[in-house]
DNA sequence: AACTTATTTTAGATAAGACTAAAAATAGAA
DNA sequence: TTCTATTTTTAGTCTTATCTAAAATAAGTT
C-alpha cells in the first residue's frame, strides 16, 4: 500500500488537475500541500517512480490511471467518513473536514465497503460533492459557478469549493445550505459582486464568495 | 500531540505493566511491538525524554502519569472503535482488532465523546474488556482465568486474553462467546488440559485455551 | 537575441523510526 | 568469586519526508 503522504499528494493533484486541466505545476502542489517546492519535486518524483504520476522535468505532472485509482479511493473514503460524521455523530457541516482528513487513510476494504452500506449508499457528501462508487466513477453534476451566472437567473446549491470552517461558518450564519435556493438579483461588473435572494432575504456577496458556490440551475 | 509509533509503544508497556507488574523488560517491548531489542531502546530513550516513562539503563521501563494518561486514552479509542465496528458495522468479534489498530490514533476528543456517545456509552468492547471513561477511570472486573479454576466450579466468560482470529475463530465454531455460560467438568493435573461444559455440550480443552478465557465465577 | 525574473530542480542536512553488528552490563552457574 | 550466557545499549546505516541554499531551466521584456 501507499504512505499517508503519498495519499495526501495524488489527491492534492487529482483535485488541481481537475480544476485547471492539463499538468499540474509542481508551485501549486507545493503551495496545497503547505510544504516547500524542493519537497514537491521529491515526492513528485518518488510517485514517478511508482509510476502513479508522469512527470517530465520543468514540465508539470499529471495522473497515471494507477495515481487515479488510489486518488478516487481516497476521496471516496473522505466523503463516506463525512456523511458518517455529520448523520450519525451529528457534527456540523463545518466540522468534519480535519477528521475526514485523517479517517481517509484507514486501510480497509471491507470498512468501507460495510460504511457505505451503513449510510445507506449515499451520492453525495455533506458539502454536495459526489462520492465515487467502489469501481471509482463519479457522478458528474452539471453545476455552474455562482459568480458566473447572471441577473435575474436562479437554482439551488448543490456544493461549496472551499470547506474551510470560516467559510462555511459564513453560510450558516446566512442560513446558506446545500438546498438552499438561490437567485441573482443584480451583479456588478466592476468588482463582481452580486445581490442575492435566499429565502425571504437579499444579501450582498463578494465576487470571493460566488466563486466557492456551486448552483444546479 | 504524540506520534503513532509513540502512542503504540505506550499503549504496549501499559499492557506489559500491567500483566507483570513492575519494570517491564526491552526485550518484552520488543517481541509485543515485532521489532528489535535496539528499536525499543532507541525509543524507550525518546519517551524517557519526554517524560511519559522513567526509565534507568538496563533496570526496564515504566509509565508515568501523562504516560499512562496517554495509554489509557488510546485503549479506550481502540476499544470504543470496536464496538462501532461490531454493533453498526456487524463485524464479526475477530475482525476488528487490526481495524481498531488503525482508528485508535484518530485524534479528535470531540470525535471519541460523540462516538461514545452513539454507542451508548458502553462498558466493555467485543472482547469482554472494559471502556476506559473520559478520565481514564478503567473498572476493574474480578474475573478468574479459567485454567485456575477447579473441577465443578462454574461462571460466565465475561473476557479473552487474546484477541487473534484464529483462536476467536475457534471460540466461534464452539459456539463460546461473551456471556457464554462455563462448567468445569474435570481437570487434568498432568497438563492442565480440562473437560468443560458449555450449554449442552462437552468439550476437551487445552491448558493453552483455558488460560485465554476469563470467568467471573 | 540578450537579459531579467520566476519557477523548478539538485545538493546537502535533519528527524523519526527502523535495522545490523559490536560493546557493555547483568544474572546464573561453577 | 569468576566465567559464561543473556539482555541491553551503543554506534553506525537506511528510508521517508521534510527543510534551506544554490544551480538550472523556462518565460517574458526590451
Amino acid at each position: 500500500m501507499y504512505t499517508r503522504a503519498e495519499e495526501n499528494y495524488l489527491k492534492c493533484i487529482f483535485h488541481l488537475e481537475q480544476e485547471h486541466k492539463g499538468a499540474v505545476a509542481t508551485n501549486a502542489i507545493a503551495q496545497m500541500m503547505h510544504t516547500k517546492a524542493s519537497s514537491a519535486t521529491d515526492m513528485i518524483q518518488r510517485l514517478a517512480d511508482k509510476e502513479l504520476v508522469s512527470y517530465r522535468r520543468y514540465k508539470g505532472t499529471t495522473l497515471t490511471k494507477a495515481g487515479i485509482a488510489v486518488a478516487v479511493a481516497v476521496i471516496r473514503k473522505h466523503r463516506l467518513w463525512e456523511v458518517f460524521l455529520v448523520e450519525k455523530l451529528n457534527f456540523q457541516w463545518d466540522e468534519v473536514h480535519e477528521i475526514a482528513e485523517q479517517l481517509e487513510h484507514i486501510q480497509s476494504e471491507e470498512l468501507i465497503t460495510r460504511l457505505d452500506k451503513f449510510l445507506d449508499h449515499p451520492d453525495y457528501d455533506p458539502h454536495g460533492d459526489p462520492i465515487p462508487d467502489k469501481h471509482g466513477n463519479i457522478k458528474k453534476t452539471e453545476k455552474k459557478v455562482l459568480s458566473e451566472m447572471s441577473k435575474s437567473q436562479h437554482g439551488i446549491l448543490v456544493g461549496v469549493r472551499e470547506t474551510s470552517g470560516e467559510f462555511l461558518q459564513y453560510l450558516d450564519k446566512r442560513n446558506i445550505a446545500i438546498g438552499t435556493k438561490i437567485k441573482v438579483l443584480g451583479k456588478e461588473f466592476f468588482d463582481g459582486s452580486m445581490i442575492i435572494q435566499v429565502k425571504r432575504e437579499q444579501f450582498f456577496i463578494s465576487k470571493k464568495i460566488a466563486e466557492n458556490l456551486y448552483i444546479q440551475v
